[in-house]
DNA sequence: AAAATAATTTAAGTAAACTTAAAAAACATA
DNA sequence: TATGTTTTTTAAGTTTACTTAAATTATTTT
């Protein structure tokens, strides 16, 4: 399994998990920034391998097979996330980029070193569920993304789900962390944005941005 | 700079601190289970990036530029090694093969980080010395190979400088271990071997595999 | 529904890292 | 030194993962 194949599968993975995602070609094909010819190309290969269905102008769709490599996958990047940040103390907003490395050259026999040694972690340090070995994905039922939150409801920051430095970077510079109170003051479904307070400071959010944050209801 | 090119600029570095080691395309060919076309087809590639000196039948030699790439390599190699070993507390025939993958997903950033937790080691855990960040290599003056030791000489085991799995299975099983004292009784030239005696057992090795075991002379 | 636009696919080509087979050079030996 | 063996190199071909450009299909707009 090649670096490109396991990044193509876990990129169709997490955009059938993304609301409104589409696993279309173009779209993988802009995330992993190659041409669209070459997403063609590697689905025509994939599903050779039986690793998706491919159908021309459909959407991807991994097969139980792909599937469970892009859940390893995940696991894997997931559970380096974790070991990197509490056993080496690295920044949030840096464990995504090295652990999108180290994912793909870490054996079965490493990665449950590794998750025995962090004590078999549910989740990781953004708040992302750890996928199993078994495949099950932990429970984040209690959570909602703060663009479909309601408005005048308090809540507590549990997970920020994204990937690109310039995300944390905005969280970090707006005291979005986990485990933070957070009001939502108003929709602007119009703007495509959301009103929100945090420490006494109202921040406007795009909807975009909003999705992936993920909040808990707060209980007093 | 791909695993491949990687990997080749290691294996000459290698070879060229192996005794009788000669880092001529066939030998790396080997070393690296690729053909002889494809090593020769490498080293005019990396002759081309000015990381090694090609002339045609000769020996390849390491440009200094390619000689920096290698020790970093080494560096990342041997501290992910440590890491394994005291952090994962995985065995020592397995971190070898564990380093082999990670060393090429890590980042500068990432081995400085590891570098600082376990406190700038100096030597692996099989005793090699892990080049430093401005590529010096940690002193090993006091130790000899086991294969050009003296006869009836007491030494401690210093270093086990293999990278076979086979080669470490073999010391476990025979209590050749770091520290652990050893006599060298008896060599046999013609038999290139030598007869050796650790915890009262003799045991005959080979040169190839006593000169992969690195002794110091026991100080009463 | 037709036309315009956008996405996808096909076609042709490239680069890296290999392969095998044949040719050339180096080395070893009688 | 001539011959035979081994090693290295060259040549030709393969696979993977891309590229750009053109053709095709799907979607959106009017």
């Amino acid at each position: 399994m090649s670096i490109a194949t396991e990044n193509f599968l876990k990129e169709i993975y997490q955009l059938s998990q993304t609301p409104g995602g589409e696993t279309k070609p173009g779209v993988v094909a802009e995330k992993l920034g190659i041409s669209n010819a070459a997403a063609t190309d590697m689905a025509r290969n994939l599903a050779a391998k039986e690793l998706i269905i491919y159908e021309k102008y459909k959407e991807l769709r991994l097969t139980s097979k792909g599937q469970n490599l892009a859940l390893a996958l995940l696991r894997k990047h997931r559970l380096w996330e974790t070991f990197l940040y509490r056993t080496l103390g690295i920044n949030l907003s840096q464990i995504h980029n090295e652990a999108e490395l180290l994912e793909h050259s870490t054996s079965d026999f490493l990665v449950s070193k590794i998750d025995s040694y962090l004590g078999e972690p549910a989740f990781d340090p953004h708040g992302d569920p750890i996928p199993q070995p078994d495949g099950k994905i932990p429970d984040t039922d209690e959570l909602i993304r703060l663009s479909t939150a309601k408005q005048g409801q308090n809540y507590h920051v549990r997970r920020l789900s994204g990937s690109e430095d310039e995300f944390f970077e905005f969280c970090r510079d707006n005291s979005i962390d986990i485990g933070q109170s957070i009001e939502v003051e108003k929709h602007y479904p119009s703007q495509n944005s959301i009103a929100v307070k945090i420490l006494g400071q109202r921040i406007l959010l795009n909807n975009e941005l909003a999705g992936k944050i993920y909040v808990e209801i707060k209980k007093y």
